[in-house]
DNA sequence: GATCCTCGAGTTCA
DNA sequence: CTCGAGGATC
């Protein structure tokens, strides 16, 4: 056999690397690795290097993009580029299907739908079978050559495939970003502080523009056909849904989710089943588009100034939306948080109408760069909480400044401060600010805590404003009088009619409900009153952790902070936390007064049998956290001293004779000469003495058939809520966690469960629905 | 020190 | 729901 020519050598290089395009993106099955597919495009650069004459334009290699172009040529279409009509409702749709029937006089009428995907409208032409210049939309009319651009999308063949095809054939379809190659775009951009592209429509429409093709090349764009423009020296099949099939064969991705479909019902009952799956698809879609599907129906319908009578744009709710961000705000919340936020001209997103969005922190404020006067791009998707994802950069008004976290609390004028490494500022203000004051009590009025009922934000708002209540102890004083006092004077603050007078006489009953709600709330457990104090990194579960460990608050409240470590999940971060709250007289107060006040805890017992294990010495020397002490210097403290008090006691030579090294030994004596720490040992001491004498030996472990087995709730349930099946699981023995990960054992999925189902199918995670939820708790004694 | 998991905190609208 | 960060684990 002779050698192969490099010619031939070229020409089955650019086949195989076409055909591993092909199938990749039009038949969406990958042929070839990644790692192999680079391989044979180096080796056909290199051929091509080296042969320079048999380079062509339509070579694979040519897609990697060349030098800048000035600025795009304009390009006239041939046959305009159309938009198309638009239908919102079912009704629209209903008129469209009507208007046709009426027209076509015909019974029944069949159409091809498709997703509308969010991407950019081009236009493609090919002569001879290779392609020869792209084009934007633009007006419609004229758009802007992009053939440089075009040819680095790989699933944009540079040849057609198969035969048949027309001297001339102008294909028509829409560029855009796959959903992951979007998000993996912008993590690299965040991680090397590159451009992060507001959404994936922004990120083709802006990577097609680049003037250098090379950047263009390192955009992941893909393509799918959707029609076809002019058509010069050959035929295409009459109908649509035959023409998207032989684009297909001609070497074009086009969407699988296209289908043929009857009447009306065959319309709406499609439009739902791309509704549903949306959210699951790989890239963003707007709506669906249908199509009367025959030719001659289409031509009898003709346009309307530039749309078709015969297609029309089913569209979804906008889960997306520009408009004008007015100013940037800022909040105080219950730890002293500011958090930046976004004041928007009302716009309608998904459904609801949105004025404002969190912005989460200053460092998001300035990876984004929003300016008041910015004109925004607003988000509300599958979650519900809108969100500012990014700038639009050509509107941006003249002489706008990055925005800056203000230096001063807007509610009480303390500093604001940020701690070293932390991306949260924080009102120094503590509770001398009112802000501060009013969210701690909501906090403590919550549901999840002591669930005040009818206590929510607005009255805690006015009963603060009005200087009523300061602190949470406060609402256990309050009389129906105090109640009806705010509102009078509230409603002369406001200058509103009061109800009270309109009623004729004195309404009474809301105080009355009010102060009832108040009183039931006294009685409590230790786990709701830990949470309703807010102190800081102790949320639901830390309190519920504590409450079961210690299990009476009068122990908790006198124990120094290294002993918080013994509970699982509590490190030193929220140990001192907690520590440093009851450090502090006025919380110590805060507790007398609410217990003087008649606040129960109903629930106290004895500690956990379980916390002995780490009541020891060395474990307590381990957890003060003494610079140079690491769990073996520890042990040789603890076995050459007796006790907290011969360690307070000995000299340093001591503890080097008990085998610790002169660093250790000086790092521990340095640490005891601060007369605050040999005061926390002492405390700590003492505290580890009592808890081994009120701990009971005995760890009683009760067994449930869930013991040991970590189970998460997803979606809505028609029985009960999710609070009450996660209680009557964990009464089981079961944890309940909020998130799935390798470590869940069990995932029961409701009603219209979401990314938590997918994760655990993922995994193949034991998912359960609600039957068999309910069937499993009757079985075991808790049914509903 | 890196990695995985979970918790805490803040958040919008009707 | 999402982000940031604390805790556990290797």
């Amino acid at each position: 056999m002779t050698p192969p020519t490099p010619a031939a050598r070229i020409a089955d290089l650019r086949r195989q690397l076409e055909d591993a395009n092909y199938r990749y993106h039009v038949l969406d099955e990958p042929s070839i690795p990644d790692a192999e597919y680079d391989r044979l495009l180096r080796a056909l650069d290199e051929l091509e290097a080296a042969h320079p004459d048999l380079v062509t334009a339509d070579s694979p290699t040519q897609r990697v993009g060349n030098a800048p172009a000035g600025k795009f040529a304009e390009v006239r279409h041939a046959i305009p580029m159309l938009s198309l009509g638009n239908a919102f409702s079912d009704e629209e749709v209903q008129d469209f299907v009507r208007r046709i029937a009426d027209k076509l006089k015909r019974p029944s009428l069949r159409f091809s739908a498709e997703p509308k995907l969010d991407g950019l409208a081009i236009s493609l032409r090919y002569e001879n079978g290779a392609f020869v210049q792209g084009a934007t939309r633009g007006d419609g009319a004229t758009g802007e050559d992009v053939t440089l651009n075009l040819r680095t999308i790989k699933a944009i063949p540079l040849t057609l495939r198969g035969t048949g095809w027309p001297a001339v054939l102008e294909v028509r379809g829409e560029v855009y970003m796959p959903r992951a190659d979007f998000e993996k775009y912008n993590e690299h951009a965040r991680k090397h502080g590159g451009k992060v592209l507001a959404n994936p429509r922004n990120g083709a429409a802006g990577s097609l523009r680049q003037l250098d093709p090379r950047i263009t090349a390192q955009r992941p764009l893909a393509f799918f056909a959707y029609g076809t423009g002019l058509v010069e020296g050959g035929e295409l099949p009459d109908s649509h849904s035959a023409t998207l099939k032989q684009l297909r064969g001609w070497g074009f991705p086009v969407s699988s989710l296209s289908e043929v479909v009857d009447g009306v019902d065959g319309l709406l009952a499609y439009y739902r089943r791309i509704g549903d799956a949306r959210d699951g698809l790989a890239f963003d879609i707007d709506g669906v588009v249908y199509k009367l599907d025959d030719g001659d129906g289409q031509r009898e319908m003709g346009f309307v100034s530039r749309a078709p009578r015969w297609a029309i744009a089913h569209k979804f709710p906008a889960q997306e939306q520009m408009t004008v961000l007015e100013s940037i705000e800022v909040n105080v919340g219950r730890t002293g948080a500011v958090t930046p936020w976004a004041l928007m001209q009302p716009v309608h997103v998904g459904g609801v109408t949105v004025t404002r969005a969190t912005l989460h922190n200053a460092d998001q404020v300035a990876r984004l760069d929003v300016r008041n006067g910015d004109t925004v791009i607003v988000r509300r998707a599958g979650d519900v909480i809108p969100e500012v994802v990014g700038v639009v950069p050509e509107r941006r008004p003249a002489g706008t400044v990055p925005w800056q976290m203000p230096t001063q609390c807007p509610v009480c004028g303390s500093e604001i401060v940020r701690e070293e490494g932390e991306a949260v500022w924080r009102c120094s203000g503590e509770l001398t600010c009112p802000a501060q004051r009013k969210e701690s009590i909501i906090h403590f009025a919550s549901r999840r805590a002591m669930d005040i009922e009818g206590l929510g934000e607005r009255f805690v708002e006015d009963l603060s404003d009005l200087d009523i209540v300061q602190h949470v102890a406060d609402l256990y004083r309050l009389t129906v009088d105090d109640l009806l006092e705010m509102k009078r004077r509230v409603d002369e603050r406001d200058g509103t009619t009061p109800e009270t007078v309109k009623a004729g006489k004195v309404a009474t009953k809301w105080a009355e409900n009010l102060i009832e709600a108040i009183d039931r709330s006294r009685q409590t457990t230790l786990e709701r009153f830990l949470f309703g104090l807010g102190i800081q990194h102790v949320g639901e579960s830390t309190a519920k952790a504590l409450a079961v460990w210690f299990g009476d608050l009068q122990l908790i409240r006198r124990l120094p902070w290294p002993l918080f470590k013994r509970v699982p999940d509590i490190g030193g971060e929220v140990a001192r936390s907690l520590g440093h709250f009851l450090d502090q007289p006025g919380n110590q107060q805060a507790i007398d007064d609410l217990l003087a006040r008649g606040v129960v805890i109903g629930d106290t017992h004895p500690p956990s049998g379980k916390l002995r294990a780490g009541l020891d010495l060395a474990t307590l020397l381990v957890d003060l956290e003494i610079p140079k002490v690491t769990r073996v210097r520890a042990e040789q403290l603890a076995s050459a001293f007796p006790s907290v008090q011969a360690l307070l006691d000995a000299p340093v030579h001591n503890f080097v004779t008990a085998g610790l090294p002169s660093d250790s030994a000086n790092a521990f004596a340095a640490w005891l000469e601060d007369e605050a720490n040999a005061q926390l040992l002492s405390r700590s001491g003492a505290a580890l003495e009592t808890l081994l004498e009120v701990t009971p030996e005995d760890v009683a472990t009760a067994t449930g058939p869930l013991d040991g087995k970590t189970v998460v709730l997803t979606g809505g349930l028609a029985a009960m809520s999710r609070d009450e099946a996660g209680e009557k699981l964990e009464a089981l023995g079961a944890k309940v966690a909020g998130s799935v990960s390798k470590k869940t054992h069990l995932v029961v999925a409701g009603e219209a469960a979401g990314s938590k189902l997918a994760k655990a199918q993922e995994l193949g995670i034991e998912i359960w629905d609600e039957a068999q939820l309910l069937a499993f708790l009757e079985k075991h004694g808790s049914g509903a």
